[in-house]
DNA sequence: GCCCATTTGTTCGTATGTATA
DNA sequence: TTATACATACGAACAAATGGG
């Protein structure tokens, strides 16, 4: 397997990155190597870091914290196994909405830092879902799809799907 | 002064188009102007372009084709609100993001404005998977699996199911 | 069939702002 | 203060696809 891999740089790397979580060579918690190193180590520009950084995060996988590093946060094999959270999305909102009942004007930040606590949890609850979404893909045989066909005629049928009204 | 709206110019640009989108000034089926006519258009590099629409791009109301143009291919209304539970879910956050509105001068502002954004990142993040479910499920032919087996060791159901009944 | 301009998608390098240490 | 790091932004270039001449 010596030759060029197929598709773009950027995936090529969030690939690797990828697999590199998953083995366990990059653990919870670790810290990725710096973008500037990447850079080096790979032999590309720092576009090609960002957009592979940038999948692994809209996967759930890693976290940036400006001025340190980018953290991982979980493997794709955890994501996908804490299970179904729609329901825990919806009972998190809702305790929200609880909060920002008693959430009175006078209220000091005790409640709004709990209220930042539920909401980083929902957070977690999007990319644990995006995870699980991610597998799906591959079990239907297709990756994931960032570069999407139209998968519609190209006449716009104009289907006028009438929605909830506000 | 009374210039920098707020948050970075691409997520500002996407909110822009998916605006154009949603209000029918970029229908369906239509093209976006293309890339060097959004940059001079807006007074922006190529990046906060390209960054833009690959936000839309995965939210799944635009798709490009090489060597012609980056077509619409639905509405945020078609895309997010199709009969599937996390919609609710959508609205919930719109609501949440209002009260917080109204909310804002008691508590510590600081906290709060950080506060609405994240919402607004979560109700960004819970589009793009409803757009992605809705198109995965589409193509299998099954029906989202709303009520699924806990499987956790959660027996408890007790599962308050409404999401906060206006 | 062949050139050529346009467009998307990708890649390169650099610069700035802000946060961390 | 200095240095590193992420996130964003700028400008430029190239390949591949499309379509017109």
């Amino acid at each position: 397997m010596a030759e060029v891999q197929e598709g773009p740089a950027y995936k090529r790397l969030a690939d690797e990155l990828r697999s590199q979580i998953a083995s366990g060579k990059l653990q919870v918690g670790a810290a990725l190597p710096s973008a500037s190193k990447l850079v080096k180590a790979h032999g590309v520009s720092t576009t090609v870091v960002r957009d592979a950084i940038r999948i692994l995060r809209e996967e759930g996988l890693v976290y940036g914290q400006p001025g340190k590093a980018v953290f991982v946060r979980a493997t794709p094999a955890e994501s996908t196994s804490e299970r179904l959270t729609l329901d825990e999305l919806t009972e998190g909102f809702e305790r929200i909405q609880q909060q920002l009942d008693t959430l009175a004007p006078g209220a000091g930040r005790d409640a709004v830092e709990e209220l930042r606590v539920e909401i980083a949890d929902l957070r977690r609850s999007v990319a644990v879902l995006q995870a699980q979404l991610i597998e799906l893909y591959g079990r239907v045989g297709q990756p994931y799809p960032r570069d999407k066909a139209p998968l519609k005629s190209d006449n716009g049928p104009a289907r006028p799907r009438r929605v909830v009204g506000s």
